[in-house]
RNA sequence: GGCGAGGUAGCUCAGUGGCAGAGCAGGGGACUCAUAAGCCCUUGGUCGUGAGUUCGACUCUCACCCUCGCCA
């Protein structure tokens, strides 16, 4: 088999607010496992993203602060780095939009959409604040809502009502930093005539109609047939974000929306620098064998479904021959968009704002990082809401975790250790049910596998602890303990087979629960790792420096397949895995919430 | 109001034109290697409601009810 070029692109997080369980389990987490079983398979994975450093989001939390915004995305981004080595996040690069790079790269898709005339210009009304000589973008402006009557709506929408506003009539408007009262001017902005590009994005989501999500597919879908695809301003007048590429315009900027998913092509771009091989991001960018897989929240999907492919087509070969003088290479369009629904946070919607949530940092200061990966992937909410409840969090962990899989381990390993003085024994000829039990727990490699590649990731990981239940069965139809005080040799088979099983369920369970996988590989006496290490790496480039998280796959050595144990093999005296949890940190934890 | 998703066991959810499933929780049992974990047996459902198509509907069709999200 040959390997496939395979781009995991991953939500970018806004760097304005923490993360919190409902991001990790909507996107980064099952990025993460989707891209370690691949590269267990043996794959060419490259997995990126990056902070969403640009926008106004940033700029009201640094003015209110009074802080430059790049102080804010910095801030958070430094954590998000955190975070994601400390949950094993393996991306190969994650970076963020503000570097020099990623500005070049959006502005050579802007310019190939204009070349290929999908941008025009349009004037519109927008407020101008005379005392502060600056536009102001919507949510700079209050006012009076011209719906409900409430005094302090934002000029995008009204908190008190709802309802989404149009800015230009708000009654009695004034500019949120300094009380002026705006006026409104003409002001003239690109747009991306998303008109043109109707038909082919219908049929590019037509095409894939047969495999993707329902939900993602019938939703873009009908979106498309209820409204129409419309122009859509891609520039704004604000001062943080990336340059237009035209001359006169340096007192706009390119619209956050329209070069945050860039990033998907500006991320490749820059690993494939870093790394010294500036040409390697075509492997996945322009032949055509390479699949993209995206990692999204559903909150997201316009963008990836829709918008994305749009800016795609309409930039086609034209980015290449712009960006770096090569023709005829067009853009792959995504293959996958699997996009996941919401976590719920105790049967209500989360609301970091309200501290009604769990937040990721925070959670890791109290729980090891595989119980959370494996309560959010069981629950992971891939065909509709799901919710994180403290007391099922516990049982999970106590129950499944523990119960099935950590104390098979266990009981196996420390069995095998005390009388066989640390050595697997040697089982001679294995008998039927020995083979039958290894068989079932080999052909994981294929069912679990399968359901991995197609983005099913709660049902792979309940198959592969079904397997683990099987060995737990084994075990005690064959009582060892019971064969090693008449017949040894019976014994020696039972627990050579146990071993093995276990050295393979160790793999099978790696994309899931990589840190105690790989923990339990080096008590089995391993020397190299089963996956790569993260390690961060500070940038420098015209807009400052960037510290990126990096991964380093030379001393991988696991493998998507089954154990090779041997008999004699040296192993260590087992430690548990998972620890039990009291069931009392669920009242603890409540008390976190919404305070 | 429009669009989309969902409503299946006490809980979380899977499923499919052919005898209603899993895990957890509840009940019973045999065992003791193991983190009192594991294994076996078992209680439990009008598959949201009503109609239709069909030899047969949880599944397909229509209407309705409820929940969630997006849009207006």
């Amino acid at each position: 088999m040959t390997a496939q070029n395979i781009l995991v692109a991953v939500a970018w997080p806004y760097a304005n607010a923490d993360i919190h369980v409902g991001n990790i389990t909507g996107s980064y987490l099952p990025a993460d496992i989707f891209a370690r079983y691949h590269r267990l398979k043996g794959n060419n994975v490259l997995m990126v993203s990056g902070s969403d450093a640009h926008g106004t989001p940033i700029t009201v939390r640094s003015d209110a602060e009074g802080v430059a915004p790049v102080e804010v995305y910095q801030r958070f981004h430094a954590r998000f780095l955190e975070l994601f080595k400390k949950i094993g996040l393996n991306y190969d690069l994650f970076t963020s939009t503000h570097t020099e790079n990623h500005e070049k790269v959006s502005q050579s898709v802007f310019l190939a959409l204009k070349e290929n005339g999908l941008l025009y210009e349009e004037e519109q009304q927008q407020w101008y604040s005379p005392s502060l000589k600056k536009f102001l973008p919507d949510r700079y402006v209050e006012g009076t809502c011209y719906i409900c009557g409430y005094e302090n709506a934002r000029g995008d929408q009204c908190d008190n009502c709802g309802n989404v506003l149009d800015s230009t009539q708000l009654i009695d408007p004034r500019a949120k930093e300094d009380g002026s009262t705006p006026e409104l001017r003409a002001t003239t902005h690109f747009f991306f005539d998303l008109s043109k590009l109707q038909e082919q994005v219908v049929k590019f989501l037509e095409a894939r109609e047969g495999y993707w999500r329902p939900n993602v597919v019938r939703r873009s879908l009908g979106w498309i047939k209820a409204e129409g695809l419309r122009g859509r301003p891609i520039t704004r007048d604000l001062d943080w974000g990336l340059r237009v590429p035209v001359d006169g315009w340096d007192d706009k900027r390119i619209y956050v929306w329209f070069e945050a998913v860039i990033g998907y092509l500006s991320a490749p771009i820059e690993w494939s620098q870093i790394t010294g091989q500036p040409a390697a991001w075509h492997a996945w960018w322009t032949d055509p064998e390479a699949r993209a897989y995206y990692f999204i929240g559903k909150d997201n999907i316009d963008f990836h479904a829709i918008l994305w492919p749009a800016e795609l087509i309409g930039a086609g070969a034209q980015f290449a021959q712009i960006f770096e003088g090569t023709a005829d290479k067009p853009l792959n369009l995504p293959y996958d968009v699997p996009a996941n629904e919401f976590l719920n946070m105790e049967d209500r919607k989360i609301s970091g704002s309200r501290n009604w949530a769990v937040w990721a940092l925070d959670a890791l200061e109290r729980y090891d990082p595989d119980p959370l990966r494996y309560y959010l992937t069981v629950n992971m909410p891939e065909t509709s809401d799901s919710n994180w409840d403290w007391d099922e969090f516990v049982a999970r962990n106590n129950n499944e975790l523990v119960a099935t899989w950590g104390n098979l381990a266990n009981r196996v390993l420390s069995f095998a250790h005390k009388h066989w003085e640390g050595q697997v024994p040697d089982p001679g000829d294995l008998r039927p049910a020995d083979e039958a039990v290894l068989a079932k727990v080999e052909a994981g490699f294929e069912s679990v596998g399968d359901l991995i590649e197609s983005a099913k990731l709660r049902a792979a990981l309940n198959a592969a602890m079904r397997l683990a239940s099987e060995v737990n069965k084994y075990l005690d139809d064959q009582a060892p303990w019971s064969q090693v005080k008449e017949h040894k040799a019976e014994a020696a088979k039972t627990i050579f087979t146990a071993i093995k099983a276990i050295d393979s369920l160790k793999l099978l369970l790696a994309p899931f629960l990589p840190h105690t996988s790989e923990a339990l590989h080096q008590i089995l006496g391993y020397k190299e790792p089963l996956f790569g290490r993260q390690y961060t790496e500070a940038l420098e480039d015209s807009f400052g420096i960037h510290t990126a998280l990096r991964y380093d796959g030379a001393q991988a050595s696991g493998a998507w397949a089954p154990s090779q144990l041997e008999a004699g093999r040296s192993f260590n005296a087992p430690t548990p895995l998972y620890k039990k949890l009291d069931p009392e940190v669920t009242e603890q934890e409540r008390e976190r919430l919404g305070s």
